[in-house]
DNA sequence: GAAGTAGAACTTACACTGTAAGGTTGGAGC
DNA sequence: GCTCCAACCTTACAGTGTAAGTTCTACTTC
């Protein structure tokens, strides 16, 4: 049942790509693919992302990624995985909780800020990989050991992630950087017609990120702390 | 120079399928196309709108949509617009400043529990349409009603801002909504290895979804409440 | 060395997507 | 009867994810 499948060849075979496919090599693997798609969506953005693309930066065809992974779907998985890596939650037993929240906050941030194309996907999925339920398990037992009940604990740990994921949101896809309307209105409009907005325009730039976002986290820690407080 | 373009055909013209085209008709407008088309989504999901499902919907082809909306990405900012449509920001002066924003935070939240479906668009797509700059304004102008400064009217907008994006977001693509994980972490896995998460599980059931809302909601309007206080 | 084998990578093809470019139609205004 | 034009349709193209089938290559085992 073999084709003549060369025989139908316009061109000449063309040399396949040299790869080492070693120890060490060129290869593909799950980690290369993974590492090189992140830089990828890092660099081009998510819009621009594709199997394709990827397999042209990898120096392989876009089928062979579905060697190591079965569908693009495990593989942004795989990307989502690998930025939770680098929000470690601080177990370190040292700090009191709120201090340990805190510290968990500023890493959830610091995690967006450095991948900002991608963390809009990240903000649109659930968290059920095996990293995700990692670090929620891992937010939860510092609340559970700052003596929250599990009913709090599951509150507290909500809406500080309704803050985080909403303010990295924000600073990655939200005013100046994510995706703009088709017809944006006008720098003049606004001038004219939204005073409000026009007057408080110069506090809404980045410069002004870090400050709102600290000063909301210490609303929402103080609020938590003294809910605390008061069951004790 | 006009081709023989009937005799290409292999079918014979097929007749047009009627529209009334006169006044309030099935012919198209902007409004029925954004109208059917956010019906579209709410009913199929945000993955399964595409020009041609929607053409289908309207009864007309895809093409068609192109002479309303020059691209989909206006198509797009017109469901923006409609959704913004029903989050009127509350004007009514009756109300304390810290009353209005509380209703205008039920109104965004309403709004995206409306359209589950539509909402993980909306949020990570930049608000500069023309509706949405006069959404913003209509929140800065509360605050600066309250006196609060331009500075702080930017920063209590943005924090609360954050929380009723991630709030919105969670309830309609978070937790058992959204789009999940192509390998999710079985339930067996996490009760047997990540126990916080596992006992904290049932409270992150929608039937606590409004009181976990409520209560972020009034820490973070007391938390502002405070520092005007401090202000004056 | 030769032969066999399994895994890794490639090729082709298909059903989708948004949309550019141009064609057709029916009715309004002269 | 004529022109004009908005509204709608047709075709085609480059791009997407991926199923299915094919070929290459490194590593065994003689």
């Amino acid at each position: 049942m073999i084709k003549k499948a060369k025989a139908r060849r316009k061109a000449p075979p063309a040399p396949r790509k040299r790869r080492a496919a070693g120890h060490g090599g060129r290869g593909l693997s799950r980690e290369r693919i993974a590492a090189v798609a992140m830089a990828l969506v890092d660099r081009d953005g998510l819009a621009q992302f594709s199997t394709r693309r990827l397999g042209e930066e990898l120096g392989c065809e876009a089928m062979s990624i579905y060697h190591h992974f079965p569908s693009k779907a495990h593989l942004m998985d795989a990307l989502v995985d690998l930025m939770l890596a680098e929000a470690q939650v601080a177990m370190e037993p040292q700090w009191d909780w709120s201090e340990r929240l805190r510290r968990a906050a500023h890493g959830f941030r610091a995690m967006a800020l450095k991948h900002p194309a991608f963390f809009p996907f990240f903000a649109v999925h659930r968290l059920n990989t095996a990293a995700g339920v990692a670090y929620i398990d891992g937010i939860i037992g510092i609340l559970r050991d700052a003596g929250f009940s599990n009913r709090e604990a599951a509150v507290y740990f909500r809406e500080l992630g309704y803050y985080l994921t909403g303010a990295a949101l924000d600073e990655t896809a939200g005013y100046a950087r994510g995706p703009s309307s088709a017809e944006p209105v006008p720098d003049e409009t606004i001038a004219t017609n939204f005073k409000h907005l026009a007057a408080a325009a110069p506090y809404f730039q980045p410069a002004h990120f870090d400050a709102t976002f600290e000063t909301g986290l210490e609303i929402l820690l103080a609020g938590i702390e003294r809910s605390n407080q008061r069951q004790d």
